[in-house]
DNA sequence: CCTCGTATAATTGTATACAACCTTGCCATT
DNA sequence: AATGGCAAGGTTGTATACAATTATACGAGG
């Protein structure tokens, strides 16, 4: 629930504060910062050149994106995902993944589309080859024009927030060359039901493919890596009808 | 996507911060702001009597949160609601709440389950009586419980974070006695399924319930207010089967 | 040897000073 | 009279100084 639609963009990449805030979160993502690791001021703003009126700041707003925890007086910490809270986000993203493909198969432009097909088969290319870097990235992208295909910038917004919640466990589990073709196989199922039209059957498809990360997630290891459980068995439960 | 789970409560009321970003939250959301009107941080920290240190920090929360728009080096600005926002919202929320109803299906607590039937039975009084303010805030505890009673922090905060940012227009649409009594009617609905266990039936009536809240704010004038327009017809089409 | 308390250090919270940027309005030029 | 440029005021961006709070370490007492 934050800025949307705002043309000049406020994680501003030209003011200190934009850069301090965008660093520590991309640092937080790829783990540079390990779970519960306190951050302080003085520290950062030292590494980067800065004092510490911008480190707090970016504080704030990373506090706000749920990545990292302050604790008054006491300092800032770099917030865990639980097994539990990835469960629910998969669950949340399986059913706003399905409204956006719908709305998106009414709203998609042609240049949209193009690029939806182009990634697909670019990914197929680099599935063959074993890229996993690559597919990953592509497979971010491909979400990203979904996400801006189904024209509410509300929706968009939120989808990218979840979606980048997520990506430090996704780094670690979806690395899997079988997983990345059959995701890029529903990649492209997605894309033709919107490209026929079918609204309805892009919906059930997105749901499904949420799903279908998650429980793959969950084969691969996610209880392993954080160490709850999901409360209730592995079945992802997220479908809506 | 924020912070979820934090028994020290980032919005302190007893930080300079804290009370800066609760009043100015409080105050766009009740009116005393308007929309594209400035912020500025000598006269609000005056206002507050406080220096601009904790405005400024204050103001980077609230533009996570939506409530106003940092346009840099220029100022602070209350960001407005467009028609189509309310539409989405309303969207997004009939299957974030119909997830929640099916969740605390399984998860709710007695006691949760007693202040919902004592709840409804409240506002069927105030109803009879023609108490809107009070309608209203048992309306808003109703969801506030519902959204505790699915054991899960992420969608109880991202439900949490859309129904506040509707508030600000809800006061302003919601406020006819038949709308209260159906609303209410289809809250005990609700609740007896969640009762009863059936979580499908649960899910659907939460779902069906937001379409009918938004389809009654279209009714009563939500495009006179704003001046857009819902780009496609009025029905809600948030429906996910 | 352990525990509690006090003092000191470290860290965050707030205020203020200074710099950079934008806006505005006046004046000169055409 | 219209326009362009320049200067002055105001607002935000950043840095730093000071206050308050918390953590740590050391020593005294048991």
């Amino acid at each position: 629930m934050t800025n949307y639609d705002n043309k000049y963009d406020a994680n501003d990449k030209y003011s200190l504060r934009g850069r301090v805030f965008q660093k520590l979160r991309e640092d937080i993502l790829s783990g540079k910062y390990k779970e519960h690791e306190e951050l302080k001021e003085v520290a950062i703003g030292e590494e980067l050149g800065v004092s510490r009126t911008p480190v707090r700041e970016a504080f704030r707003q990373l506090e706000l994106e749920g990545l990292i925890q302050i604790i008054p007086n006491k300092g800032a910490y770099v917030t865990g995902i639980t097994a539990k809270d990835v469960k629910d986000i998969y669950m949340i993203r399986s059913l706003l993944e399905g409204l956006c493909a719908r709305l998106a198969t009414d709203k998609i432009t042609k240049e949209q589309l193009e690029e939806m097909e182009e990634n697909i088969y670019l990914a197929d290319f680099h599935a063959q080859k074993g890229h996993l870097d690559q597919m990953a990235e592509l497979d971010n992208r491909f979400h990203d024009i979904l996400y801006e295909a189904c024209d509410s910038k509300l929706l968009e917004h939120t989808l990218r927030d979840f979606h980048r919640y997520v990506l430090r466990v996704r780094q670690k589990t979806l690395a899997t060359n079988t997983r990345g073709r059959a995701s890029n196989d529903e990649h492209r199922q997605i894309m033709e039901a919107i490209k026929a039209g079918d609204a309805e059957l892009a919906e059930k498809l997105a749901n499904r493919h949420m799903i279908n990360a998650y429980d793959n997630m969950v084969k691969n290891g996610l209880k392993e890596i954080y160490g709850e459980t999901t409360e209730e068995g592995t079945q992802a439960d997220t479908g809506s009808k």
